[in-house]
DNA sequence: TCTAATGATTCGCT
DNA sequence: AGCGAATCATTAGA
């Protein structure tokens, strides 16, 4: 196979092959034998020498070779060797399937909405976000046409590269293709082979095509992410709904859990969903506990409050000349009173200790009762 | 602009 | 699943 004209050797003696059986490489070769060799020879050692020769030289002997009668047959006969050798190694993986991760890509930007038909694909993901987020009305259409115009523009530059894209492909296979054309009419070069050539060609190119499918995709994702993470358009609850949650939380410092009832009942007087309600408790629960001495002031000041509070409700019903109703607070506060809890030292805002009967008074717990 | 406060998320544990 | 702990990201105030 390192040897061409070995290679050859059975197709010595094709000058004397008549025209009807050029396009049949087996009749050459059974006529073959016997025919002079040199002609071969010859026509090989022209094809040799043409890259020694002046441009001018070259064309003029491309130009005989092209019309030399035996052209047509040593040409087939060369496309068919190359054909089972070397392009038999090449193209052994040709079939090549889709491959998997473009085709994930190409699901991700459909179901975004930015592939396919345009309609409302980013739309349904905006409505999602805001949902997830829990932001109001107001917020998310706002949110929304945000989120729209900015996957319009990362869609309208992913059309156009791919447009540029796809562009560029035609072109350059376009410019292989006529070249491998012209080379033809010099060297043994088969349509067949062109294909191939051309399927190299897109392999090549649909590593472009990926990276710019996979840079909108990460385009999409950071859109995507801005808009779900609700760390990101974080609002401080009103000074009403705070305001209940201590309460609820320093009138139950002994047991600040509240239950999935209760948690819904705060949720419902703070205008909050009730996972907000209970990321706010995990929150004082250990911002409380890391740091007692920082929140006295304001456990002390819930405590008054509190106490207050059941101290008019207690009057309210000793004057209808009914028993004081524990856990029957007035509206927007909880659970008043607990019986059996230990005063544990209540100070008022200047550090004087309160005068409060222990049976109104809410506790406040140490860190070991936090922990157990 | 810096910093403390705060709501949300994540992770490991029970 | 619920919790504590650590952390992130944003807000609000100095």
């Amino acid at each position: 196979m390192d040897d061409p004209t070995r290679m050859l050797s059975g197709l010595t003696g094709l000058s004397g092959l008549g025209q009807a059986d050029v396009g049949d490489p087996d009749a050459v070769r059974k006529q073959a034998l016997g025919q002079p060799q040199q002609d071969i020879g010859d026509i090989l050692q022209q094809i040799m020498a043409i890259t020694d020769e002046s441009l001018d030289e070259a064309q003029a002997r491309k130009h005989a070779l092209n019309c030399h009668r035996m052209k047509p047959a040593l040409f087939s006969v060369l496309c068919e060797i190359k054909e089972k050798t070397v392009l038999s190694i090449r193209g052994v993986q040709e079939e090549d399937p889709p491959d998997p991760q473009i085709m994930r890509l190409d699901n991700m930007l459909l179901a975004e909405g930015v592939s396919g038909p345009e309609k409302g694909g980013g739309s349904a993901a905006a409505a999602a976000a805001a949902a997830a987020a829990g932001g109001s009305p107001t917020d998310s259409s706002i949110e929304h046409s945000d989120y729209r115009a900015k996957l319009a523009q990362i869609r309208q530059i992913y059309h156009s590269e791919l447009e540029k894209y796809e562009q560029a492909c035609s072109e350059f296979t376009n410019h292989v293709m006529n070249l491998l054309r012209e080379q033809s009419r010099t060297r043994p070069i088969s349509p067949k082979e062109i294909e191939r050539m051309v399927a190299i060609i897109h392999r090549k190119f649909s590593s472009i095509q990926m990276q710019l499918k996979q840079s909108t995709c990460e385009a999409v994702m950071i859109l995507r992410s801005r808009f779900l993470d609700a760390r990101r358009k974080r609002r401080n609850f009103n000074k009403q709904a705070t305001e209940v949650l201590n309460e609820y939380f320093y009138s139950h410092l002994s047991n600040p859990y509240p239950s999935e009832e209760a948690k819904e009942e705060l949720a419902k007087k703070c205008g909050i969903t009730v996972s907000q309600v209970s990321n706010w408790f995990g929150n004082k629960r250990i911002r409380y506990k890391k740091n007692i001495g920082k929140f006295q002031e304001e456990a002390n000041l819930y405590a008054v409050k509190t106490a207050v509070d059941a101290a008019s409700v207690s009057a309210q019903a000793s004057q209808a000349n009914s028993p004081a109703t524990p856990n029957s607070g007035s509206p927007g506060s909880f659970s008043l009173s607990h019986t059996g809890d230990a005063y544990l030292g209540l100070r008022s805002l200047n550090g004087e200790a309160l005068n409060i009967a222990p049976s109104l008074q809410p506790q406040v717990c140490t860190e070991e009762q936090l922990h157990s």
